[in-house]
RNA sequence: GGAGGGAUGGCCGAGCGGUUUAAGGCGGUGGUCUUGAAAACCAUUGAGGGGGAGACCCCUCCGGGGGUUCGAAUCCCUCUCCCUCCGCCA
């Protein structure tokens, strides 16, 4: 959310930032229930002044025994009044309020503009696009003929855009995930953290998942819950309405959870294989710091996602999505995206944002700085990385003529010392 | 599922219709003292919103929502969360 202060003086700033966007939102409205809602607050809170005074008044007779039935006579109905208007006033401010959750951020001035995905401009290109002398085959069938990947058992459990992972398969999962956790937190400074995988409306909204896209949760028929689309939820939302030490910044926390998503609109995309399913793993990691930092700050981030893949030996690229691309809450984002062969394709499998202060105002995330007031921080998450995608990169780009797939080096020790695949 | 107890500022904790403009303590910040530090003492120390060029002024906030009242941290209803005991349970 942005501050309404700064929309307010920044109208044509919100203006442009919108146009950049491709959205349509027609901010006019915006300026008419500000006003309105500026203009029934300073008739209520005149009124509630006046009451007060007049409270005060009848308590300062009653104490000294004084008759205060005068004052009194009056205050009924000055009350009832006001009953009326705080009514208005809280529905002024949901309406301005509500505008104002629908507005995205505004991208940064290093956002490339541009109208679609289309345009998001390569920033550089990471190792070596691997040569076959036969067509590499996609990863569901080399997954399926080495028995470790079952799809069709997973629709019979469950449904489409389920997977069921056996044997090598399964152990390879649990072998990225403990590869990547134990890179950030050994090497890269990160906590580790373990959180719920469902968490409440007030979290998707600290985030920015609610109120605009609600259609892309799974919501349980139990209270207030959801299933989580991203770790970045939780753990964002660890410190929600807090205020953080200076001293602790910048941090981070990196999660490994699975993921839901319902994939509303994305019917008859990547049906086949791993890519898009209603539950992935994947390794969260997620910062805060000082307003100051915060670009540097994506920038280191992104590094450390880029080297998980460089450690597996995977060839990468790195993007930036311009206005047209970038999500909702964020000012700026890099995407990662693995070169696969079977696809032909660089498919994403990490995005690291920066949100500067969007999710925090939301959120509520401060830190106190050594003099003067707190202030809200700076957010950023990315994927380091995302698993199945990072298994599907793995087949495809070690897999040989016969069938067989090599195990990146890297892995090898999560792998219990297997090094390579066999039909 | 049953029966009780609780939720107050960064933290602990008093308050149980109008001297609460939320006591007191801890912590933080500034100062006095000191070669420096500690201790002691003094002062200061929340958030959100609105108005104003500014000095400042006003409104709201004691877990959330609703009610009673001229007036609610305080009384009533309701929800959420936490704790204790019983039952069930990985």
């Amino acid at each position: 959310m942005l501050d309404v202060r700064f929309v307010r003086k920044n109208i044509d700033t919100v203006r442009q930032a919108l146009a950049n966007r491709q959205m349509q939102l027609d901010m006019g409205e915006f300026v008419r229930l500000d006003e309105h809602r500026r203009a029934v607050l300073a008739e209520v809170e005149t009124l509630k002044n006046e009451r007060n005074a007049a409270s005060a008044e009848v308590a300062k007779r009653k104490r000294s025994g004084q008759d205060a039935s005068d004052l009194l006579e009056g205050l009924s109905a000055l009350s009832e009044r006001i009953k009326g208007l705080d009514e208005q006033a809280r529905k002024a401010d949901e309406d301005s309020e509500a505008f104002l959750y629908s507005i995205p951020n505004i991208p940064h001035s290093s956002t490339p503009v541009g109208k679609s995905e289309a345009d998001n401009p390569v920033v550089r290109v990471v190792g070596e696009v691997p040569s076959f002398d036969f067509t590499p085959k996609e990863h569901w069938e080399l997954g399926q003929n080495l028995g470790g990947i079952d799809f069709d058992r997973a629709a019979k459990i469950t449904g489409t855009r389920f997977a069921v992972l056996k044997g090598w398969a399964a152990r390879m999962e649990r072998a990225l995930v403990a590869f990547m956790i134990d890179l950030h937190t050994r090497e890269h400074g990160y906590t580790e953290v373990a959180t719920p995988y469902i968490v409440n409306s007030d979290s998707l909204r600290g985030t920015g998942q609610l109120p605009k896209f609600e259609q892309d949760l799974f919501r349980l028929d139990f209270k207030d819950y959801y299933l989580i689309p991203t770790a970045e939820v939780p753990v964002t939302n660890l410190h929600r309405d807090e205020t953080l030490d200076e001293a602790d910044l910048p941090m981070g926390y990196t999660a490994y959870t699975p993921c839901f998503r319902s994939e509303a609109g994305s019917y008859g995309k990547d049906t086949k294989g791993l890519i898009r399913q209603h539950q992935f793993d994947k390794v969260e990691m997620v910062r805060f710091c000082k307003p100051e930092e915060s670009y540097e700050q994506l920038e280191l981030l992104t590094s450390q996602a880029e080297e998980v893949l460089k450690r597996l030996k995977l060839p990468y690229r790195v993007i930036t999505l311009c206005t047209g691309d970038v999500g909702f809450s964020s000012a700026k984002t890099y995407d990662i995206e693995v070169w696969l062969p079977g696809q032909n394709a660089y498919r994403e499998i990490s995005s690291c944002s920066n949100f500067e202060d969007f999710q925090a105002r939301r959120a509520g995330i401060r830190f106190k700085p050594k003099c003067g007031k707190a202030q809200l921080v700076h957010t950023l998450n990315g994927s380091g990385l995302a698993v199945g995608r990072t298994m599907v990169a793995i087949l495809e780009n070690y897999q040989r003529a016969d069938g067989s797939v090599a195990i990146p080096k890297a892995l090898v020790p999560y792998m219990g010392g297997l090094t390579e695949l066999r039909p």
